[in-house]
DNA sequence: GGCCGGCGCATCGTATACGATCGTGGTCAC
DNA sequence: GTGACCACGATCGTATACGATGCGCCGGCC
């Protein structure tokens, strides 16, 4: 019993959802790794029910896998999964940032130019480049962009997969750091086609190449299987 | 209602899960209802736990909502969730097809073509004419062609989000009759596109001005919002 | 007559308990 | 030596039990 009390504005299988998605986050969950509702259960200080409740929810969003009478993990990303994930969401979010992209200010161009400019900061200063910090600015830039778009359900798959895709996705530049300095500048491309009000369309295929190019850089370094086709772009 | 006895295959929650999706696709529980625990619970023949395991399941998919201390209830499809969530199964389902289209076997098109002519005589042949059969054939129509998508993801994807539309899809054409013909005729036009082995862009492009055809047609019947572009088509 | 506070019911949230199932290691027969 | 069977431990699945919370009703006070 670590901290009961005062159970204002969380419930107990809330609690267990958010520390077992951020165990997962951060990595101190790895892919794979069992998941015990006893032990789990006996580490936050409560009884098993929610934590079942947690694991169904993230079950549901694919952070877990379950098997009846055996239990679950951590959810292996497997290359095909990921691939097709990754391919998933760019499809979604290109098309969202597409649809956004009337909507967006002056202040959100500035800010996405900002932290664009951060990232090619980070490329060219860094010393040890850190994959980490650059992945969460890549996420930060895209986030500007396709935030505006006025379909709300759009917005939450995009945020939904990439949740799924969860730490690996730090992993991208980790592996392909040369990619790095081909988004910085695609992304100013990206920009740029916003700001000239260029067709939507024009846009949404534009960021369709940008992603599939990353998970191109991505697959290559791993193995070369059957690449099924980058999306439509 | 009370098979106990042979948990051979299903799980209680699992059982608990697939009813209520039932339920809510069949309408037997509309939009709003409550789920209460209990009643539920005692209707399935088994204790609360597995039912909640259940709703925590429907509502990561967005098919129940939940309060704390209060309940689940039937979530409510207003117009925009509703809308905004066609739109994301246009793109998406748009997408997959256009993957799926060189994988799809002369068998796939020739039983696509023959649901869509069964389509074709609930049109001119039911007197009644019977929106939730026309549905199920366009369901069942589309299911086909984007089956075989490679990305076994994006199926995923379109199958929730169909099952989120859950039992409002039914009732399109129970609105709007009108549309039911054209659908029909832009399905051979999709047939057509793949048969010929037109470019994956252009069967994208088609299958999302299709969706947004249908979409439009509802909405214009229920009332003349400020209509969000549909897609980028 | 209308507003405010307390009581009780309905329902949820969680803990505990117990039966069911799976995986594993040891033993016996062949 | 190898294979199958059995017994055991670990873990899950579900039921039941009890405390907590929210909601509506009723009576008192202004």
């Amino acid at each position: 019993m670590t901290d009961v009390g005062a159970p204002a504005t969380l419930s107990k299988s809330q609690q267990a959802y958010h520390w077992l998605k951020g165990q997962i986050a951060n990595q101190q969950l790895t892919p794979g790794r069992r998941l015990v509702l006893g032990s789990i259960a006996a580490e936050l200080g409560m009884s098993v029910v929610p934590v079942r409740e947690a694991i169904r929810q993230l079950e549901a969003e694919g952070l877990v896998t379950y098997e009846r009478n055996v239990g679950a993990h951590v959810s292996m990303v497997d290359e095909n999964r990921y691939r097709a994930s990754m391919q998933a969401l760019s499809l979604i979010e290109a098309a969202a940032t597409a649809m956004a992209a009337r909507e967006l200010t002056a202040g959100d161009l500035r800010r996405a130019r900002e932290v664009n400019e951060r990232m090619y900061a980070q490329l060219v200063d860094a010393d040890p480049f850190d994959p980490h910090a650059f992945t969460a600015l890549n996420q930060q830039f895209h986030a500007i962009l396709y935030r505006r778009c006025p379909n709300a359900r759009l917005v939450e798959l995009v945020e939904a997969e990439w949740a799924r895709l969860g730490n690996m996705r730090d992993s991208i530049f980790t592996f392909v750091p040369d990619r790095a300095g081909t988004s910085v500048a695609e992304h100013e491309e990206i920009l740029g086609l916003i700001e000239r009000g260029a067709p939507i369309d024009d846009i949404e295929q534009q960021l369709r190449l940008h992603r599939a190019g990353t998970l191109q850089a991505f697959l290559s370094r791993t193995l070369s299987e059957h690449a099924t086709e980058g999306g439509t772009a």
